[in-house]
DNA sequence: CTTTGCCGTGAATCATCATTCACTGGTTAC
DNA sequence: GTAACCAGTGAATGATGATTCACGGCAAAG
């Protein structure tokens, strides 16, 4: 009979793959993409640089997983706060301001998954996630259109560019920085406002739904 | 007597600098930032490699001075637009359009100037611009509010806000691609639409704004 | 206990580009 | 005409990082 993986042995590979993408998402929210490189991911994970290797087939698969961790979890996130809500506009305002809210908490991760500049390949990645916020965004914006809760307009472009609204607002560079955290829950709170009014919800309005949204 | 530089010469030197940022600057707008690489840009001016550092001490010099000159025009023709307009309003609905309406007609050159992905050293560059970009908007926002013609609200994050959703609204990947120059016509009205929305300002409003804008 | 297969290693290799530099050839000054 | 100067050249060099691979050793099978 040939070798066969014990479960024990399972269970440490796949416990060695996790520390492998921990180690690598924690230099991504610390340094940037920037500093996922692979002879750091592995000293950070105590082990040789081949051995990411036996784990991942390329650096860009790493980050993908990496991407798609951060991304998924977002996602669910985002989606969860939306369907809570008791109706279309209110889903809207806590889906983005639950993203807002979750992205600035991690500002750094969170532009190193979506705005911070890297290499074609990789961009690739991100660009998913990109897409998939807007997607999100877009649907709830289409039926909110429907509902004539909206005025008419193409979600097509709206959707991406609330998504680039919230970044560069509160995650890119041009972005203040915010030391306390009341500081940064305005912030929030702001941009979830101008995000709800650029889709033509009335200033007063848009206070209300911004003002219900529970926020961390 | 030294050596000294004839009129003639003087004139071939300042040429041929053209000529090296002129490449440099098509290369961009074929194929983005990742394009323009000092064997391409030298390939495309007729040079040889080490000609381009007669004249650029490195590329991140040539990189700077190309991002300059396209961002200096771009600056100049949107406070152009916006002074030209008769009110704060239309001034910012002007400036806006004309920035939007004009990046998108060069839409791959403007991408690479603003948001496309490189390295960090290049990106400082464009930092600067975005930073321009966003400065004129903030200050024609202050002004708004003064006027009582903005609700209240912190330029520091609306500026960059709107500068995002430009970008990512009509230029980025996740935009839609526009064949004919109706549908980039109406792209941009639409992004404009939205942006001055995302301000305050009421949708009835925001679209006799629009209307108003000349666009070429 | 021995054989066998795979994991982990990390120094060496590769690839990509920016940057340099010793040399060539045309221009200038006289 | 010719000596002094540069501009131009492009192959060689350097730097950065991803990726490979031959080898050492532990775990599994019998």
């Amino acid at each position: 009979m040939p070798y066969r993986r014990t479960e024990n042995v399972v269970r440490r590979l796949a416990a060695r793959e996790q520390v492998i993408l921990t180690a690598a998402t924690e230099l991504a929210a610390e340094g940037g993409m920037a500093a996922v490189q692979i002879a750091a991911v592995a000293a950070r994970a105590g082990i040789a640089a081949g051995t990411v290797y036996r784990y991942f087939p390329s650096k860009t698969d790493l980050i993908a997983e990496l991407v798609a961790a951060v991304a998924g979890r977002e996602l669910d996130a985002m989606k969860a706060a939306g369907n809570a809500a008791p109706g279309p506009m209110s889903a809207m305002a806590a889906s983005i301001s639950t993203f807002a809210s979750r992205a600035l908490s991690e500002r750094k991760l969170a532009w190193a998954v979506m705005g911070e500049p890297v290499d074609a390949e990789v961009d690739a990645m991100r660009l998913d996630f990109r897409q998939s916020l807007a997607a999100e965004l877009e649907g709830r914006i289409e039926i909110a259109i429907a509902g004539r809760h909206l005025p008419d307009q193409d979600a097509r472009v709206a959707a991406p560019a609330l998504v680039g609204a919230l970044m560069e607002g509160l995650l890119g560079p041009l972005a203040p920085t915010y030391d306390d955290p009341g500081q940064a829950r305005e912030a929030v709170q702001t941009a979830t406002l101008l995000a709800l009014r650029a889709l033509g919800i009335i200033d007063a309005r848009a206070r209300g739904l911004v003002a219900q949204c529970v926020l961390p």
